[in-house]
DNA sequence: ATTCTCACA
DNA sequence: TGTGAGGA
């Protein structure tokens, strides 16, 4: 038969016949009158093979291989599929750091050169070793919240900074993490907020590290009794800071900066980029301060315009 | 109608 | 990995 009834069956253009019979995929015979090609129903049936090969994304070269030896079969099939899998992840990658990009640049006139310094930075966080990525994050914490109180998130996140990147959502995490941080300013303190922690010491500092990190993994796989004795326990402390007048100011102060100061954290996206995108890259961290959460939930806690604190119920 | 070659993406 | 133009 000739191309044109070929092209019917096969459904492929008679430009792809004569480009597989070039690359050596069939050989059909030849009219040596006027060089018309003469297919046979075997070159159709190779033809079609072929076209759902292609159809698959398998290569010409890789087809030609399993023609010429049909043993390769499986074999080509299971790399042409592992191949696939990698193409699927870069362009996932590529999804991911484009919808980074495209969030920022929509608001933003700057156009080309700002989309080039984000594409450039976000590609080079994605080649951060662990390491690169916890150095990264305590800088840009430091400086969006400069000073002690810095220093203090710092010590506070320390434990969670180290995760490593597996799956697809743990890299878009990562991605908006790293744009929150990178097009984030840092924070004004408010004048009481700045004198309070700049008037703390470095032993003082020392000393949250050391609870905090003592804390930490207390907080992460607690059980049930260890619960209700940390319930217990807090219960003890307020009771005693509700009788102490000194306490009870303090308590009202700090009370009021940090509603203020959890207000511009909340702005600027502090909760829903930071913490949440945190969540998702450290399931250390989730647990941390979800129990925690829960814990404090289920104090049901209020604290009067005097600084006392209401303890809804003891059990 | 088909093939060939070349330039092009 | 093909496609389109254009001549034979």
């Amino acid at each position: 038969m000739k191309i044109s009834v070929v092209v019917e069956i096969t459904k492929l253009t008679k430009k792809a016949i004569n480009y597989y019979e070039e690359e050596g995929l069939i050989k059909p015979d030849v009219n040596p009158q006027n060089n018309y090609r003469e297919y046979s129903q075997s070159n159709v049936d190779e033809l079609v093979q072929i076209s759902l090969l292609r159809q698959l994304d398998v290569s010409i070269k890789e087809i030609r291989d399993i023609i010429l030896k049909p043993k390769m079969l499986k074999d080509k099939l299971e790399q042409h599929l592992i191949s696939l899998d990698e193409e699927i992840n870069r362009l996932e990658k590529s999804k991911n750091v484009l919808k980074s990009c495209l969030n920022s640049i929509t608001n933003s006139n700057d156009g080309l050169p700002e989309l080039t310094r984000q594409l450039l930075f976000l590609n080079r966080s994605l080649e951060m070793d662990e390491r690169e990525k916890e150095g990264f994050m305590k800088r840009q914490i430091q400086r969006i919240f400069p000073g002690n109180f810095g220093k203090m998130l710092v010590i506070n996140f320390s434990p969670f900074l180290n995760a490593p990147i597996n799956t697809k959502e743990e890299e878009e995490a990562w991605l908006d993490l790293v744009k929150f941080l990178d097009e984030v300013e840092s924070i004004e303190y408010s004048k009481e907020m700045k004198e309070m922690y700049e008037n703390l010491t470095n032993q003082d500092m020392e000393k949250y590290e050391k609870f905090l990190t003592e804390n930490v993994n207390k907080w992460i796989g607690i059980t049930d009794e260890e619960l209700l004795a940390e319930r217990k326990q807090f219960f003890e402390i307020m009771n005693r800071m509700n009788s102490d007048p000194d306490m009870q100011s303090a308590w009202q102060i700090t009370s009021i900066m940090t509603k203020s100061l959890k207000g511009q954290m909340k702005d600027l996206g502090y909760y829903d980029k930071f913490v949440e995108n945190l969540k998702v890259l450290s399931s250390d961290y989730s647990e941390y301060t979800n129990t925690r959460n829960e814990f404090f939930e289920s104090l049901n806690l209020k604290v009067d315009d005097k600084g006392k604190i209401e303890v809804a119920e003891i059990r």
